[in-house]
DNA sequence: TTTTGTAGTCAATCAAGTTGACTATATTGC
DNA sequence: GCAATATAGTCAACTTGATTGACTACAAAA
């Protein structure tokens, strides 16, 4: 434990940990050759998983405006990571749902996800690991009782 | 837990553990009065403290580029957080420190943080709070052992 | 069936970062 | 000791990912 790590306050550590995990995973997605997948992207497909989502929903969930939404859905549609269906019943909306490469993209990402938690469990222990979840999971819930989706944007 | 909260992950978790710290620490410190202050200047003024810092050492502490420093540094020092000083020994560089206002902000951030943790403490104990921080600390030393500095910032 | 509300898009703007070019001063090497 | 090179900081132009405001098409309520 060097000098850097000795005055980490509680926010500084759960910045870093979340930056040292988002960070390894867009590293080793770009190497499986999907470099335009963004962080913000991942929070998105776990909406849209597994039936599609509006944009509206979409926006919801991320905490931004429709209108920053429709432009993330433009860059991925254009990607080849979603398309857009007419919705079947209002012909307003639109459902945004995954294409075959979308789901590639999510499927990778879980296993490395999946592969980075082993290693940390080596690191710490599964015990251990299993305790942080639950903590993070309590502090998470009880903390924004009352206050809840608006405020709950995950930023990555 | 409802229904929101079963699916999270480990970086859904971390990211919005981080959030949720995050958000109210700006609220009240804009209930203080100080809402020109952003999530981005707090890991600035560590850095700063105690005795000043100059625009590349702030660059490096950030891990961003030092016209963006400089950009900042422009905002706070405008705002009256902090003043450019000339350095003792190099007349090309300057010193960045903490003008009384400024230390005022920082004596604000640190008891708000301290509150929360005391709250946070209350709903998981004071030894998981304990273990928290170790984990997560030596989470955040060993992924990065060798990838130092250049890879971790904290973006809040 | 008229009025009001909602989903999505377009356009303009903003905020926080980037790259590139420049000035002034330091440092290094011959 | 001086010429060449490196470094600290700033200015300007651009990029990215968000915002607000205006609009169209359709849905729901009075």
């Amino acid at each position: 434990m060097n000098q850097v790590f000795n005055e980490l306050d509680l926010a500084a550590l759960l910045s870093l940990s979340f930056s040292t995990l988002i960070n390894e995973l867009h590293d080793r997605l770009s190497k499986l050759g999907y470099g335009d997948i963004k962080p913000a992207h991942g929070f998105m497909f776990k909406r849209i998983i597994p039936n599609g989502a509006t944009g509206m929903e979409l926006a919801e969930h991320l905490g931004i405006t429709k209108q920053a939404v429709s432009k993330m859905v433009d860059y991925l549609e254009k990607s080849g990571y979603v398309i857009r269906q007419t919705h079947p019943t209002d012909k307003r909306g639109k459902i945004i749902v995954l294409t075959e490469q979308g789901w590639l993209v999510v499927k990778a990402k879980e296993e490395i996800l999946t592969e980075i938690e082993q290693r940390w469990i080596e690191i710490i222990g599964a015990e251990r690991m299993q305790m942080l979840k639950e903590v993070l999971t309590k502090l998470v819930y009880v903390a924004n009782e009352g206050t809840l989706s608006s405020r709950l944007r995950p930023v990555w």
